[in-house]
DNA sequence: GTTCTTACA
DNA sequence: TGTAAGTA
């Protein structure tokens, strides 16, 4: 049950999450600028990502092959994070009477939803959903 | 030598 | 986003 812990313990540096996820170091502080991701710091104000922090930026990075924009993105991860949080809380106290409820739209089915053609929609219309108007399938 | 921040193109 | 400058 720490697997939690070992995830989001900071070990890599700059350098490696570069490597490890094809980004320029200028994007990752620009998407931590943006409260995307949120890797510690050393002692020396130095960035140390964990492993959840890196497949993040891989989701990001997928997101933004997608054409999906910074705000998108926000609102996947945030609404992803939630998810987290949903079943990390209830998964170990769980009462067979307890009721609860998870997101409304998974992740997964985002994906799905952006797949199809969410985006061919910037192709005609003038703002995409893509270009930040994603919240209109939360509601 | 690497990373950080700030700032300009 | 890339890159330069000045640090830590």
């Amino acid at each position: 049950m720490d697997d939690r812990i070992r995830r989001n313990m900071p070990l890599f540096s700059m350098s490696i999450v570069g490597e490890l996820t094809g980004l320029s170091a200028r994007q990752i502080r620009y998407y931590e600028e943006h409260h995307l991701v949120t890797p510690e710091r050393s002692k020396g104000n130095r960035r140390l990502f964990s492993f959840n922090d890196v497949e993040r930026l891989l989701e990001i990075k997928a997101l933004l092959d997608k054409g999906v924009n910074l705000a998108g993105i926000q609102h996947v991860l945030g609404m992803k994070q939630q998810e987290e949080l949903t079943s990390a809380s209830v998964s170990d106290t769980q009462s067979p009477e307890t009721e609860y409820r998870k997101p409304d739209l998974s992740d997964d089915e985002l994906r799905k939803l952006l797949k199809q053609g969410l985006f061919d929609a910037g192709k005609h219309g003038k703002t995409s959903i893509i270009q930040g108007e994603l919240s209109r399938f939360f509601h």
